[in-house]
DNA sequence: ACGTTTTCGGCAAACGTTTACAAGCGCGTA
DNA sequence: TACGCGCTTGTAAACGTTTGCCGAAAACGT
């Protein structure tokens, strides 16, 4: 006959123990948790009054209390360069949707340039609070990813591959032919490419992986490799532009320019257009990854559907969590998409 | 003498607990706990000493059970519609930043439209994970906003006022005042707004102030304040275009837009060119919002810095968290941005 | 009616910290 | 020399779950 018993269940204040629960409700601590989490051994009307109490007390489970004591955390770190940038702002936008929809909440962590990338695995700031991680599209030198075992969490690299690690990717190499060999089919033979400087001591592959396919693609058809074909910008909005401006200096201007992403590809569309050429007609410009905006712009690509590669990780990442069984390794197919801005010369 | 003495401090496999550590350093549990983390009451050679052995070990403190004694989660959620979107994802950019800066790691949570906004306040799945909450440009009814006490933590908005909460905002009235004085000032009288249509039931705040704005300006200087010129489309990347078209069929066209966004701006203009209008010689486009990409396309704009107002939002929430006095209202100022999008008719 | 299997539910021991309180120590002062 | 004070360190009680183990009751077969 304690008087306590009637004063804390109906409190507003305070928040509801899973103790309060077991009281309310007439059973054991252990009856509860396992009623709330759906775990069998509990009868269907035990569980029915358990559920109905949480629902009254406006119960939830400690998190905290939760995961110290089951070693489960219910959250996952999305590792990226920065989040303000289309590819990957979409990754994460999928990401989280699909991580949460798994049941899991989504730590971000932005980690850019070199240094911030060598505290970053130094430090590994996410250690024991999470789950899982995904890395998406984080060039690491191979100390720093074996680092990464300290995690002791499955790890999924998004867009990209590092070690023996669980990854998805597309081909790169491949996106790139298929650029190039759209834009040698319309009859081009003087084909450009322009890229934007790795602030980057890692190379990272997608870049190398580009510029191959470029190169191998012209080679393969017998077309001009020329150094001066392939111009480097420092990363700017106007990187495009400049490049374009150099490209145009030359004694033998291309026709047609390949340009490292479509971010790349719309400011050198834009300086072609103020500079009196018309694209596609003096100018074919052609992109890579798939912006949403190309479709405004009217500009060919080839879409390396970054949502698919994002969705494919997030479900690596949940079955890793769980330990079930499944590929390791996704390589999401890419699309080439012609539009207005390439025509034949 | 036990025979576990050496055995467990020099395991690879295991994690180290904190008692770990205090073992191997001569010293109590207690004594490790207040060491690490730089509280006073410890000498220093002693936390000299733990901290070598808690290096050694490659220690770190189990979050879980650290905020399950301590009840600090050393979390922060940030709630916006999307993150895929310029605005959003310069806020979260900024806000992850600052934060955890401040030394507190970031939980993102999407949540779009009414339906999964309803679910949500509903749910409140962020409930007992954080000690703060930030929600970015988040339209809710006042009954949703009562229900986010639920929390029970700091709760700051970002972008928008909502109840009398802790809030970091911009003058949207004064924006669209400064937009459309702009282009007043430079002798246009038919000045038309193009805006996208809410998806939502609540009316959102910035929207309803920009044309409230737009309509005032007009009418204090006596310039013509039609419904045919205020055009809304529904949102996509066509939005703008479709727009113009429909301002164009007018019977006496304008000779400038506002846009309720700079992307929306982006793509009143492109469509223009397309229609054969020079941008401004025959058309002047005006934005909104401060796009980073407006200076690739020489937009006129009125900067509303979102950058800044993330920073702010941020440094609230940390004071906020831990109890430190400082103001709960800000506004953040815009600043009028002329480019070459604008100029007399 | 009785033994045997199932099902249901409780007890209590972790999980790894934080923190109030108490204890020990060396030192200066009366 | 005894006393009190400040500083450092230890003891032990939370914090709120999960889960292995065990008993009781119910359902079943013969």
């Amino acid at each position: 006959m304690s008087e306590e018993s009637e004063s804390r269940p109906g409190e507003v204040g305070g928040e509801a123990n899973m103790a309060d629960v077991a009281r309310v409700a007439g059973v054991s601590l252990a009856t509860v948790s396992r009623a709330l989490r759906g775990l069998p051994g509990v009868g269907a009307a035990t569980r029915e009054r358990v559920l109905a109490v949480a629902e009254e007390l406006a119960y939830v489970v400690s998190p905290a209390a939760s995961s110290l004591s089951s070693k489960e955390t219910g959250r996952v770190a999305v590792v990226m360069p920065r989040v303000d940038v289309w590819f990957y702002a979409t990754t994460l936008s999928v990401l989280e949707r699909e991580l949460r929809a798994g049941g899991v909440d989504v730590l971000v962590y932005q980690v850019d340039g070199p240094s911030e990338r060598g505290r970053f695995v130094e430090q590994l700031p996410s250690r024991r609070k999470v789950d899982a991680v995904v890395l998406a599209a984080l060039p690491l030198s191979s100390d720093q990813q074996s680092r990464l075992g300290l995690l002791g969490v499955p790890t999924v690299i998004a867009g990209g591959r590092v070690l023996d690690l669980p990854h998805v990717e597309t081909d790169d190499l491949a996106m790139a032919h298929a650029a190039v060999g759209h834009l040698a089919d319309l009859g081009h033979r003087r084909i450009a490419m322009v890229r934007t400087s790795d602030t980057d001591d890692t190379s990272w592959d997608a870049d190398v992986l580009r510029v191959r396919g470029y190169r191998d693609e012209l080679a393969s058809r017998g077309l001009p490799v020329e150094d001066g074909l392939l111009v480097t910008e420092d990363y700017s909005p106007h990187a495009g532009a400049l490049a374009l401006r150099r490209l145009l200096a030359l004694p033998d201007p291309p026709t047609a320019v390949f340009a490292y992403s479509d971010e790349l590809a719309v400011s050198v569309a834009l300086e072609a257009q103020r500079q009196g050429l018309a694209v596609p007609g003096d100018l074919s410009v052609m992109g890579v990854d798939g912006h949403p905006l190309n479709d405004v712009f009217g500009l060919s690509t080839v879409d390396q559907d970054v949502a698919t590669q994002a969705r494919e990780a997030a479900a690596m990442t949940l079955r890793l969590m769980r330990g079930e069984p499944g590929p390791t390794a996704v390589v999401v197919p890419h699309r080439l998409v012609p539009r207005a801005s390439t025509s034949a010369p």
